[in-house]
DNA sequence: AAACCTCATGATATAATATAACATTACAGT
DNA sequence: ACTGTAATGTTATATTATATCATGAGGTTT
């Protein structure tokens, strides 16, 4: 998944350096979402300078260039399954065992623009976040 | 609209105090989302406590209760435009004058559970949330 | 190579948002 | 009046995020 990463940077002539690699690594390992301190912790962990803008400086460049989305609801970030393609994400994030995952959810953004083109509203970006519980915890 | 809000927390035994009445008026005479310390001034003004807890414990009962809605993305909240009913709102929050509206989707929120279901995940709850610009900006 | 530009990082401080914890008060039901 | 519950008062602190200014690293222009 990095290669689609290092691909699009040399496309866009955009720099992954040491610390922004290291927190998409450590975001990647997850399956639940992580705060920008616990990744500042685990930076430290890992031998970086861990003051707090290191951390939000390379979640800003991370999501900005979509290989990082934030949870707003959680105030923490989660890779992208699915780096480089512009796309509105609806989150699934289990109460239970708290993993945030991305739904192939296609059809529901472009069909809430539409929707939300009859108000008159024009959508730039969609924030969709669904909590509940999932399939795996469901099953226990 | 204060009406239905009396009506519901006689029904359902629950009070609204003076502070909670507030900061429902407060909100209800917003058109964008207020933030919680924002609130607190205004509490102030108007002669209330002002410590912090005052205006989280007053917006917690009225979240709780759906008479007040969270903005997770701007950490911010607005009246709610149809309280007691329980719905799954989709907020239209406009970058140039900031206003949130309330979208009436009632049928994006329950696709969106049905797409969702399809993956194993039962929704509980979603957060919806558009950005753009309103029918009033775009005019402008 | 030196001068310069741009982007990234270092470092300190502080702002903005939110909650923990414990004391006190109000008030309904008995 | 007594008691239990919910609400409020009060202090302190936790958590999340940004402003600001200084320094460094790597190109590219001359």
């Amino acid at each position: 998944m990095i290669k689609n990463i290092d691909k699009y940077c040399k496309d866009n002539n955009i720099k992954l350096t040491p610390v922004r690699l290291k927190v998409l690594e450590l975001l990647q390992n997850e399956k639940s979402g992580l705060g920008a301190y616990r990744i500042l912790d685990l930076l430290r962990d890992a031998g970086f300078n861990s003051q707090p803008p290191v951390a939000y400086r390379a979640l800003d460049f991370l999501v900005e260039h979509g290989f990082v989305h934030k949870i707003e609801s959680q105030n923490s970030f989660v890779a992208c399954t699915d780096p480089g393609a512009h796309h509105s994400p609806v989150f699934m994030i289990c109460k239970k065992c708290d993993s945030v995952s991305e739904a192939p959810a296609s059809a529901t953004a472009s069909d809430l623009s539409e929707a939300l083109m009859a108000t008159g509203f024009k959508v730039e970006q969609t924030i969709i976040e669904a909590e509940g519980v999932c399939s795996t915890c469901a099953d226990t």
